[in-house]
DNA sequence: TCCTGTGCTACATTTATCGTAGCAATACGC
DNA sequence: GCGTATTGCTACGATAAATGTAGCACAGGA
């Protein structure tokens, strides 16, 4: 599994371009990350309570993606357990706001 | 491989809530769905043009996704070939944009 | 007719995710 | 001390998804 340092580029898979977007885009397409950004957009979650909050995803990926999205500087492990957005991470949440209105027109 | 028609709800995965941003989440949290929404942003793309856009994913994944976003509404294929943003999915990719500007301030 | 480009698919290999179980560490109350 | 509960986190076999390469049928254009 992807879980090397935060040492370089890392090559996020899909995006050699080098661009941002892309790396961010690739960082948020993956399994539970968006999710993970969701739900903790309120208030941290012990890890525990995050996979409750995610229908029980398997902790496999979770941590996996916890991983890497504290990698990336969106989410960090409080010193009293729980994980929580930084303030990078709350910004970035603030900007998926709107798609919960448009979900909501949606509908499917 | 998923790809039954559109017929019910189809129970999008990890989200039996019901809750339309679970399903919008999950839908565009998979591999290349956001990628391809932000390669059709500006004009429409033939399939082989996206393909080269998203770094040559394989044409399996590319296509599953697209008619996933095709059901959704989100992508539609032109009459005269060429996939392109429905206005519901325009609309979508708007909602998308300030990640742009966030992307730039971020720069793993 | 041949050539080119379109959307799309087959299929074997590799990778990611799932599901269940369990670990070490840190607390509690007794 | 002792048991018990919770924390973050990991192992590992089973399953699902993505990759990479090749190729199909169809629709123009020369």
């Amino acid at each position: 599994m992807a879980k090397q340092a935060g040492t370089a580029t890392r090559s996020v898979r899909g995006s050699r371009s080098g661009r941002p977007i892309m790396a961010l885009l690739d960082l948020l397409g993956r399994r539970w990350a968006l999710r993970i950004l969701w739900e903790l957009r309120e208030e941290p979650l012990t890890s525990r309570a995050l996979r409750s909050a995610c229908d029980e995803a398997s902790p496999t990926v979770l941590q996996a993606r916890l991983t890497e999205l504290r990698e990336a500087g969106f989410v960090e492990l409080g010193d009293g357990g729980g994980y929580g957005l930084t303030p990078l991470g709350r910004e970035l949440c603030e900007t998926f706001m709107p798609l919960h209105r448009f979900a909501e027109r949606w509908r499917r």
